[in-house]
DNA sequence: CTTGTGGCTTGACACGGTGTCAATTGACAG
DNA sequence: CTGTCAATTGACACCGTGTCAAGCCACAAG
């Protein structure tokens, strides 16, 4: 529950979160999102300051709907680097899909933004400490490929695991979100587990 | 040449390009380029309908300046499917900052504007088209590793080298132009090529 | 009952960027 | 001299964001 609900600040919320969401790529006005909440597109400015404002809450607001959060507990929990890098692309991969709608808006923002790339930024570095912990868990397993450093390791990882990646992958190429997360695991496995030592 | 060159146009495609490539995120106005061009912003409209007319313009015009054709010759000369890839990921690899500006600006505006969605998807599909003949050629040497089919390999090759993932190495990760073509290089091999037959 | 006060409404407006239009100028060609 | 073409100036419409003032209504406290 975040701190700050006067109950027309969450139908705000909401109605920015559905727009976000059903739109493929169509840009969401504040009018847009006024009209939903059922509310004069004035009285948005009443919440939020800006756009991006916005935008922003509206992402920490998905985030604590689908507990962005809870969804890692499994990969935390795996026993070997590799199992937990499997763990960790299966729970990434399968939120993208969720968060996409409001995560393209804020992308689009944060050319222009500042705050909203800042905001953006936040949340692409603790994707990146996922990735980090991964590779980190492969590395004490003496499991990751000798071909890459952790730190260069979780660089690839991450661009790998990236929004824009799963959006090529699936909108361009038209994969799956099956296919896409059952190739990015072999793909990791492929590229960061060392070959088994030969005995 | 392209056939259309009335000398102001060209100065107009060459100002859009000065801007384009210095302009680190920054949005470029149509006022901008006007300016740059020793002309007023009116006049743009005489040559360019709108906006994403002029920057798909400017695309073709680098295109014919780089010469985007010229630099696959030596991909296409590879003896061996691996060598091939290699020099793709190289050629395009490097060609890929030198467009950077102008693709930018392109990606922006694709979400908004169908021509420039259009005309985007079409650059992409020669370099999509790059990737399968690179694919292929391995394909053929019975080098490809059975972990791929050709077809998906290709959709993660041209994933690999997207300019999204260029930027993500380079500006987000620091990594240098250098770094980002040998570890992409080494990563294509890594996924893509079968491990040497037993003898 | 009266007086706030908070949350919302309406309506108007400024700003910046794109795109349009009409009237004008200046140069060069027939 | 006349026509045409490229460019100019200035005005304007449209859109989306953000701001401001005035008013309305419900609920609470005196």
């Amino acid at each position: 529950m975040s701190r700050d609900n006067s109950k027309t600040r969450n139908r705000i919320l909401k109605a920015a979160l559905n727009l976000l969401e059903a739109s493929r790529g169509e840009a969401v006005r504040m009018s847009d999102i006024a009209k939903r909440a059922g509310i004069s597109r004035q009285a948005l400015y009443l919440h939020f300051a800006t756009r991006a404002e916005l935008l922003i809450a509206t992402t920490h607001y998905l985030d604590g709907l689908k507990g962005s959060e809870e969804r890692l507990v499994p990969s935390r929990a795996a026993r070997s680097g590799s199992e937990r890098l499997d763990a960790f692309i299966e729970a990434w991969g399968n939120y993208i899909p969720e968060i996409h709608g409001v995560a393209k808006a804020l992308l689009a923002m944060k050319d222009t933004d500042e705050a909203a790339a800042t905001a953006w930024r936040e949340r692409m570095w603790d994707v990146r400490q996922g990735c980090a912990a991964a590779i980190n868990a492969l590395h004490s397993d003496e499991a990751l490929s000798p071909d890459h450093s952790p730190d260069q390791a979780t660089d690839i990882l991450w661009t790998l695991l990236s929004v824009r990646t799963w959006e090529q992958l699936t909108v361009e190429c038209g994969w799956s979100q099956e296919k896409y997360i059952e190739t990015l695991k072999s793909m990791a496995r492929r590229m960061f587990v060392a070959d088994r030592p030969s005995s």
